[in-house]
DNA sequence: TTGGATGCAAAAGATTTGCACTCCC
DNA sequence: GGGAGTGCAAATCTTTTGCATCCAA
């Protein structure tokens, strides 16, 4: 949570709230998933606080933004290189350990380029049904 | 374009003008951005065709829908296995070429799990700026 | 002929914006 | 005290939906 200051960002309740449940979820949830829980909490706020919080932290480089799930953003406060799996009848999204048998060297690599395109941030997607959907 | 008959597809000309278009451009566009050049074509033609035309091409397997671009989808019309670049600054996305120094052996077998997940799709986002944007 | 496709407008869902007020540093 | 942060509502942008009409097969 201090990362936050180190950042020099300041530590309002509503900040740390949001820091928080994203750490204690495994969710990946959107704003509004945060807000909605948020909200019980903390009746005032706002949504725009929420995205305002989550574009702020994913700046600092606190947490990180998904394009995974076609609908809407979703976020992580794992930054470590991983990859995800979104299941597309729950809406899931779930953390992938960066196995060897199935990684990018480039990962490797933060500064490297690709064809002459300087690459600052790799994500990998994988879709389909996950383990508890395949079983119902 | 005889590929939309052999799945079934009614041949419109709204769909092969859609299909057409995304086949001749590089820029893997948005719905939004099919409907702006086409409507001078087809003045008729609605925001819902393209959206209608677009997963149904989607779901034909004809053409992919990508999750890269945080704003909206985007979509490809080739579907062999290729990376993706996305410019933060131009928002363009780049096609990368699976370079094998630079792949995962997950891809080659489609019907793999991973930990439990039933993988169909796979997409690598890269992001960055492009090598047009650097220069500026 | 006829069921699927289209066009239109309204609605829904996600995110942003403007601005006055608040409160962290 | 000052400036960043917050709350609220309205606005914007993307995508979906309902329904009457149309047309490819």
């Amino acid at each position: 949570m201090t990362q936050m200051k180190e950042e020099g960002l300041k530590m309002t309740p509503q900040r740390m709230a949001v820091f928080k449940l994203l750490r204690d979820k495994k969710t990946h949830p959107s704003a509004e998933m945060i807000y909605s829980e948020l909200k019980h909490e903390y009746p005032t706020m706002s949504v725009a606080t929420v995205y305002n919080t989550l574009s702020t932290l994913a700046e600092a480089g606190l947490i990180q933004e998904l394009s995974i799930d076609p609908n809407k953003k979703r976020f992580d406060p794992c930054t470590a290189y991983h990859h995800h799996f979104f299941c597309k009848v729950c809406r899931n999204v779930f953390d992938i350990a960066d196995d060897p048998s199935f990684s990018m060297d480039i990962v490797k690599d933060e500064e490297k380029k690709i064809e002459g395109h300087q690459v600052e941030e790799i994500q990998v997607n994988l879709k389909g049904v996950c383990r508890d959907c395949r079983k119902v």
